[in-house]
DNA sequence: GGCGGCAATATTGTCAACAATCTTGCTGAC
DNA sequence: GTCAGCAAGATTGTTGACAATATTGCCGCC
């Protein structure tokens, strides 16, 4: 196992978990010694988060934290509607016996969450609903790009999630989801999730004057 | 400028031209021989050639060029069904007169294109009337994602063009898409612009057994 | 006091050499 | 004749040093 791999990971979720401000400079230097790896190891790194999106390369000025804002996670998730509604139009299509029973069990346990106020376990539920569907629609590409357009978002999708009252909203929609592809209803699927991934978006666009979202 | 983007999109044309066989090793050396740069620079122009998913990049083992099977086609393809109709949609609501204009001086440079037979000229307005809905969509994440995919797919979309009577299947598709956008109906334009990439889809699938997609 | 230009510093860009790893072809035993 | 083990060559991985470029702070001029 090369250093590259290990030092990239532990950048990405570094940036992901905010050690580092959007727009802050990313140091050379600096990186190289904090993460104990050479320069060449950490600019191939810088090279490869900035493909991923999560940097921003400027030739001859360095790297910084690409400041994601509101109008641009509206752009992500607004693709995430249309890719993740032909994933569980998909995942409507493929799916097992086996596959409708821990959905069902997954859907119960979202409720449970809900009911007793577990935020955080309803938002890492979350997630694994919405990865689950995606394994079950054994869509390669569409995964690939949805995965590289949440590294974009976490910080945004963590804070909606905690947003009063959007819980509510939230959980009959991803029930929803959930009825229609165990039903086998690929129609019913991609409008749940279209639905649902919308009225993220909705969300998201009542955050534009920013700045009040935080904390 | 630094040689790095240079050496980067000359190696990215030829990739695309077809100049490397898929699957043929890119060896490092025989690279920066080839281009009168180090290794240090080709090796960065590789790790961002496969960000992009032309080549592919195993440790310790170099790099190939991405070989996209037929089965991956079809799954870019996919997915720029749901997008590029997402992006009509908003292309119709944002259109101006001006554009409007244009757009059917496209349509009209098309028809004609066709009717004379110049099947490169075709394929070439083809690229341009797409890149020209983005553009009015001005989506920026789309367009990005939209981009990464076609570059991956250069050599599929080059030999499905030449099929044979692929135009006449095609040309109406088109055409439907700009009177639906020039009308300002972002539902019809949605619907033609998936329509559309939905037959290149179909006709993709076609190709499974491959092999006889070549000359 | 403010501003343009210059020098000093910080940072990135590139290189050539060396180390680590993989691949390939040979050798010899069974 | 075949296969395991080994050695030689090829290729990638990494390093430290140096060059090129950008940024910053200072100085003198207006």
């Amino acid at each position: 196992m090369s250093d590259l791999d290990e030092v990239r990971t532990q950048l990405r979720t570094a940036i992901l978990r905010g050690s580092y401000a959007p727009r802050q400079r990313l140091i050379e230097t600096e990186l190289a010694e904090q993460y104990g790896a050479s320069r060449f190891v950490i600019r191939n790194a810088l090279i490869q988060l900035a493909a991923d999106g999560l940097v921003e390369l400027q030739p001859n000025r360095g790297a910084r934290v690409r400041e994601i804002s509101v109008a641009e996670a509206v752009e992500i998730t607004e693709i995430r509607q249309a890719v993740e509604g032909l994933v569980a139009r998909r995942a409507a299509e493929l799916v097992t016996d086996q596959q409708i029973a821990e959905l069902r069990e997954l859907g119960a346990r979202m409720e449970a969450a809900v009911a007793q106020g577990e935020l955080l376990r309803y938002s890492e539920l979350n997630g694994v609903l919405h990865s689950r569907v995606r394994e079950i629609a054994g869509h390669a590409t569409a995964s690939r790009i949805i995965e590289q357009l949440n590294g974009q978002m976490v910080r945004h999708q963590f804070q909606l999630s905690l947003l009063p009252g959007r819980p509510t909203v939230s959980l009959p929609e991803h029930l929803a989801i959930v009825d229609a592809v165990c039903a086998r209803d690929p129609e019913g699927a991609e409008r749940a999730m279209r639905a649902h991934v919308g009225s993220v978006v909705g969300t998201l666009a009542t955050l534009d004057t920013s700045g009040h979202l935080a904390k």
